[in-house]
DNA sequence: TAGCTGTGTTACCGATCGGTAACTGCGCCG
DNA sequence: CGGCGCAGTTACCGATCGGTAACACAGCTA
């Protein structure tokens, strides 16, 4: 098999990506979460054997596995963890309380334009997730509750700006986010790198009620 | 690990599912290809190892072996047989000569709704694929390639029915359709069912001109 | 009949996988 | 001070991984 990063390559990347960033000195809990997240996301989940996670989170296979009763138990926890941070972002975004609707579905968008644009894109990591895992998993339950929320707001904020199809508006939309992630890493960069444009004209578009 | 499928289910499943279809008496690559296929869209490239691969095949690892050089080389050959037979069906569908351009839209949507409303959805298995590969790995070359011809085409076919802006329009749709299949499996299938009743408004709300 | 080619079979290799046992040692709190 | 809990370390387990060697046996052609 081509693993494409030899082992050695790994730590490596461990040692300026991790210790640089800020894993400095945290509970091993923590790291645990941390390394898990950089690792699986680069490499996918299935790739990425414990002792790795362990090494690029500064400690040893034996503490990891006292706090996490297994490698599914570790998956869990890093699927539960970002839903966790993006839950918490569309609430920054999209919470009660700033601005108009107008001005959170700009702010949102403008965050979608930084995501997409971020270099080292590999796509939704819970998407990817859900791909590499089998029905049966018990995180598939996590993603595909946060897919559900994330579509929920969106159908919201739709409807607090007056659109006149908010649930039809946050299916296209929602779609469209989603094909753009996934194409990032298969569809060349080409459709992927006009969503932004085409979700402001998409709302600029969209009929409203009363519009002020 | 949860594999959530023991070795033993596995091969009930051959013996079900791809002995009653039609491998009945192929040549051994063959059956390779189809075994490759099923295994591996089904449970992904990593977690099904080479040897479930031959036994789905009625063979064994030492035959798989004599027609791949190694796994990454089955891969490669299950990614060229998908890519391959996606870009026939999109010549069936949008291909010259069988009508109007309208007609080769609608037959094209209609597949669309066979795709997303069979049972047993995965999502778009090279999408899947890429998603499991890492960067430098050579079938990830063919699966951009597939995903730039099918754009393609679409923008041809766009254009030929005199659409305004079929890039755009190429963009959205294709965009749409890779969302819908990766939220199949992960995302509910709230937004991705209501696609198609999306995809034929949208076409037939979208500018053109000259229309007859 | 002889010989060749392709398939099946068994056994094996080193490496790595997820997971555990047992021990050392540090720091913290009484 | 003594003790306890948690982290680190080493060594190990059985299983499975991708991949190979050697051999038996079929079918075909000449």
């Amino acid at each position: 098999m081509s693993t494409a990063l030899d082992k050695d390559l790994r730590n490596f990347s461990k040692l300026r990506s991790e210790i640089s960033g800020s894993l400095a000195e945290k509970p091993p809990r923590e790291r645990i979460l941390l390394a898990a997240r950089e690792l699986f996301y680069r490499f996918g989940v299935h790739t990425v054997g414990v002792e790795a996670v362990a090494e690029t989170a500064l400690t040893n296979k034996m503490t990891l596995y006292r706090h996490f009763r297994s490698k599914d138990d570790l998956i869990v926890a890093y699927v539960e963890q970002l839903a966790g941070e993006n839950v918490a972002t569309l609430d920054r975004l999209l919470g009660e309380g700033l601005g108009t609707p107008q001005q959170k579905l700009a702010a949102w968008i403008d965050h979608v334009e930084d995501v997409l644009s971020n270099k080292s894109e590999r796509g939704c990591a819970l998407a990817n997730a859900a791909v590499e895992l089998d029905a049966g998993h018990p995180a598939r339950g996590v993603i595909e509750d946060y897919k559900r929320r994330k579509h929920d707001r969106l159908v919201n904020v739709f409807r607090a700006a007056r659109y006149r199809e908010p649930e039809r508006l946050a299916d296209e939309v929602f779609l469209l986010f989603e094909g753009a992630r996934i194409s990032l890493q298969c569809g060349g960069s080409g459709p992927a790198s006009r969503l932004v444009a085409m979700l402001r004209s998409l709302l600029a578009a969209s009929p409203r009620d009363d519009a002020r």
